[in-house]
DNA sequence: ACTGTCCTTTAAAGGTCACA
DNA sequence: TGTGACCTTTAAAGGACAGT
């Protein structure tokens, strides 16, 4: 197996992957974001040209699905990943207590339901971190109390290009 | 120059890549960030324990800034770049219209201000592409006429530890 | 037609607080 | 004290339409 990849190469991967994460589509071929939330609006219907048409719509929706972590329902990710608003919560707590000192009273294995999910909270948070949930997007430090989307970071191309003006 | 990567490294800087754009930070190793936008929020002030300790809050703001195409006075990114609304929908209808048409009278080398900006179509798209505007941000297919943020991708790390539950 | 201001719509951050 | 249903707040996508 190849130890080592070409420059231009490592850079045409990550400017791919970059554009992909700058806009992901929600299309057939990435089937595991079209599951990470439900969705509900209209789409435009292509075919004809935009010159003298009336615009045609069509509904497009996806029902909820439920939380990685105990199964409840859920609506969008937090964290990462799909959960409800309880886990959502569990964990925001958690991480900004900085608490490590959570206890197991059975075999530390308890399954995760949405009726016993605050029975053990050992385990509850293992599941968290086993579906991926990540720690380092419950904001802290400068962003600490900031709320809501942040703003994107530039287009990588902008570390390449050369740009006239600043 | 090194014209190859170890493969290793290649995925250690592709995971922090990653980890950035999960949840770009805003502080000061970064101002290329925080030059994209303007804010204003409080944040919680920290030093001390979470327990027993009243919140202490501190105002957070930073001015706006210009169009990067025109100079305009601009308040958020579009398509990956800060600019002004007139250049946002500039770039939209033209990406959509797939217009490959302009021609300018002169030589091509008109600048771009907040008052002349309508007056030559070519060399106000020639800067859009300059300053790293993203056609692809542009929503078509399935997300044509879809709006607001899309739902996140689920984190890279998904792709490396298992997941036993689906 | 084209422009650009103003508006609505998104997903997902953090905050609130009755309830246990 | 911890929980979680419900709320507000973000940045930035698309839409509407009066003005040119
Ligand atoms: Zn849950
Ligand atoms: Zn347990
Ligand atoms: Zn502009
Ligand atoms: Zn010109």
């Amino acid at each position: 197996m190849e130890t080592t990849i070409h420059y231009q190469q490592f850079i045409e991967i990550l400017e791919n992957y970059q554009r992909q994460s700058f806009e992901p589509m929600m299309d057939n071929s990435m089937d595991s974001i079209t599951d990470l939330s439900c969705y509900s609006y209209e789409r435009r219907i292509e075919g004809q040209s935009w010159e003298n048409q009336a615009l045609a719509w069509e509904k497009v929706s996806k029902e909820c699905h439920s939380c990685a972590v105990c199964g409840d329902s859920a609506a969008y990710a937090h964290y990462g990943v799909l959960t409800c608003e309880g886990c959502k919560g569990f964990f925001k707590r958690t991480v900004q207590k900085g608490r490590s000192d959570f206890v197991c009273l059975k075999t530390g294995t308890c399954e995760i339901t949405p009726n016993n999910r605050s029975w053990c909270r050992l385990c509850r948070w293992k599941r968290c971190l086993i579906v991926g949930m990540v720690p380092n997007a419950v904001r802290s430090g400068h962003l600490a109390g900031r709320r809501g989307k942040l703003p994107k970071r530039k287009h990588i191309a902008d570390l390449y290009f050369l740009n006239d003006k600043h």
